[in-house]
DNA sequence: CTATGCTATATAACTGTTTATATAGCTGGT
DNA sequence: ACCAGCTATATAAACAGTTATATAGCATAG
């Protein structure tokens, strides 16, 4: 990101896609922490014409801007928390009088992940095929995007494996 | 949580415990929280004496406060997006003159994942051997705080995957 | 006897993030 | 002609979450 030349709306576009839900902003949060960076020269920004709507303000990395991100790369991998909000979920399913609602709820989670499976998939098929000239990997541009993606597909896999032993756990618990 | 009555230093002690880094909150945090549930009659408060410091403030599911806990489990898993910061670096990676830094970067990666593979069977192995009643499966108050374990391992055993592969393709693409 | 650490609650300040709303003009369909 | 949808920026309000700070008494280690 923000290795091109690029306006708020662009970069939402490009959050959306190359991270494939693994990280996403709003516009409301990207305009003024855009205008945040420019104040404080981490951005330079110079405004173009757009062909519909109002002026496109197209910011790009300064050269400070570039040692902060060379030095926010340096500092090592940001390994904080990871939250999972249906795990909480799952840590209250002994609640339920019936059992039978916790494997359900189990099951209903086990079919999204599948679906999510499916789609990242495609999504990565469809990278790989579109350039013959590297059989053995992907160019520079392309190989760092998919990177998100491949790690995305392996904890997708874990997931799934780990909803079938706990759906295979509940369902020998309830005795059926 | 609050399945028995608690205080708002209990939940965070359980918090931090049972959910093993899949999700915490700070004192500040469930302090507030625990007065506005109860305003709003989700939770029964009773003060008790400390053996050490101020007044411990017990809190108690009421009524209404387990069919909005029954609600929120019924509405099925929340399956929000999940944020690795991590992931928004490697996305950068490229950015580097150097390749190598971003080999390192991977490897640093991976060694932190690595440890908290190894703590994780650690604790679940405990967990485990603690109760010889139950050859097949834990019991319930065991069996639930378990599943999050149990995701974690898988989560964490493919991003160690991933991270493997990375490091391999990343050190083809140098020619090392 | 002093320092550290634990139980226990509380608030202020700050940062991060989402939701809602507004404006403005262009494009394509019915 | 009208409506939906896209590009494009912007702000207000609300909510979520962390960091810092304060108080207070007990226990334990050096």
């Amino acid at each position: 990101m923000l290795s091109e030349p690029q306006s708020g709306y662009d970069l939402k576009r490009n959050f959306d896609q190359a991270l494939n839900n693994f990280w996403s902003a709003e516009l409301s949060q990207i305009y003024p922490q855009l205008k945040k960076m420019e104040a404080s020269g981490l951005l330079k920004c110079h405004e173009e014409e757009s062909a519909s709507g109002p002026n496109r303000r197209v910011y790009t990395r300064s050269a400070k801007g570039r040692l902060e991100l060379l030095e926010w790369l340096a500092d090592g991998p940001q390994v904080g928390e990871e939250r999972i909000s249906y795990l909480t979920q799952v840590f209250f399913l002994n609640e339920l009088d019936d059992k039978k609602d916790g494997l359900s709820f189990m099951q209903e989670l086990r079919d999204y992940m599948v679906d999510r499976y499916e789609y990242l998939v495609e999504v990565d098929g469809f990278l790989r095929k579109d350039d013959p000239r590297y059989p053995n990997d992907l160019p520079d541009d392309e190989f760092f995007p998919q990177l998100t993606l491949a790690l995305g597909l392996k904890r997708i896999k874990a997931t799934i494996e780990w909803c079938d032993e706990t759906i295979k756990r509940m369902k020998t618990r309830i005795g059926d």
